[in-house]
DNA sequence: CAATTTTGTTAGATAGTTCTAACTTTTTAC
DNA sequence: GTAAAAAGTTAGAACTATCTAACAAAATTG
């Protein structure tokens, strides 16, 4: 069983990993906060324990069984924060931190009775995947709102960023997941975006919002 | 911050601590399962921290600030084993152990939050009092039912022991928390009493198990 | 391609929590 | 009131996760 410290580790370098699914050292003690020494006498630690392939130089990479355990810490941190949304009304914002340490709660039937009560939720606040309970994570690939031509109609299902400040900015604009959005122009200079609510009026969004909406286009 | 070793260690403590508020060196080692010298220097550190009093060969007495984090964290303890049983549908011999794990989130809004969705519970599944946010615990005074007499009426209040196995041999007898219970006979050779339901045959109980069940005379 | 920068490794140290072995103090029991 | 038992302490070691300083390899860049 691994740590809540190796538990961290994996949750990263399952983040990480680029299309060869590989993570370099630097990076990875950039993401952790630790120093690069720290890093790789960890990264000795996870080989051993066969998390991962590590070689002298050559960036690291997750085995079958570190991207399983990966997925299922990932599961639970998803699922308490859809608990917490669902359940226990807290907002989106307020969520990661909490599930930031009930993720690494080892008590499998806390978990299965989170996702009974919520009727198997596939996805979670943040329009993220829910890996299910083999680790097996389905992947939708959303367009950015950026990549959107004026005229089309929008639905924003999930955030490639879930910041604290960046969810507050989507409460203060009322931009929920599930909100319809018609693009009504680009602005070449500064690629920034005005939208419409169904509802609402107008809205203008800069690049940097509109690079971290995802979207489903339904029109 | 106390950690969370330090944080079950004060928690032993708090709930070892006769009148006079000390705990033996062995008796913590025997509670905690470790070896004396661990425990030895755990004291040591616990009394840097501010946690509790210590001196060389004499047992050891929390600080008021010691007795305070410690029933804060009894509190998450129980708050935790409502929610499960009230909010989640856990049987009350399940939610120890997932609690055990939940006492050691530092979270208060989380906490809060269960808190106010039970409508402030004062005590837990098994009875045992839910100290308040500001470590403060009421409390109250139940007899076991072994020391009550023939003829008398009482009503289940709470449990001096909560192991698994008690706790479903309660539920193999429905004997839950709020059951009525009238005392027909106690037997003089082996203390056991025999005790009818409001709505059931009668039922005999070992010594044992009335030693173990706390309760509120009501007739 | 050689010099510099970046990236990565090794060595050695620290802090926390635990252990065993050996020793000392306190308590118990005849 | 001494001898044995129980309780407690010290010393020294191990393991996990971290650090800094110093060095080495790889990548970048003029």
């Amino acid at each position: 069983m691994a740590s809540q410290t190796e538990e961290n580790y994996l949750k990263s370098l399952f983040n990480m990993a680029n299309e060869a699914g590989e993570v370099n050292i630097s990076e990875l003690a950039q993401q952790m906060q630790v120093s690069m020494p720290t890093v790789n006498s960890m990264v000795k630690t996870l080989q051993k324990n066969g998390w991962l392939i590590y070689e002298k130089y050559k960036p690291v990479i997750l085995t079958s069984e570190g991207k399983k355990e990966a997925a299922l810490v990932i599961r639970k941190h998803r699922l308490t924060e859809m608990f917490l949304v669902n359940k226990m009304g807290f907002g989106w914002e307020e969520v990661h931190e909490i599930a930031e340490q009930i993720e690494h709660i080892h008590a499998p039937k806390f978990f299965e009775r989170m996702d009974e009560m919520m009727g198997h939720p596939t996805v979670d606040p943040h329009g993220s995947p829910i890996p299910d309970k083999l680790g097996r994570i389905q992947e939708v690939n959303y367009s950015t709102l950026s990549q959107c031509k004026t005229g089309q109609l929008v639905v924003l299902a999930a955030l490639t960023n879930s910041s604290t400040e960046f969810l507050e900015f989507l409460n203060s604009r009322e931009l929920n997941l599930g909100k319809e959005l018609k693009i009504l122009s680009k602005e070449s200079y500064d690629q920034s975006m005005v939208v419409s609510f169904k509802d609402h009026a107008s809205e203008t969004l800069s690049e940097k919002v509109c690079d971290r909406l995802l979207v489903r286009v339904v029109g």
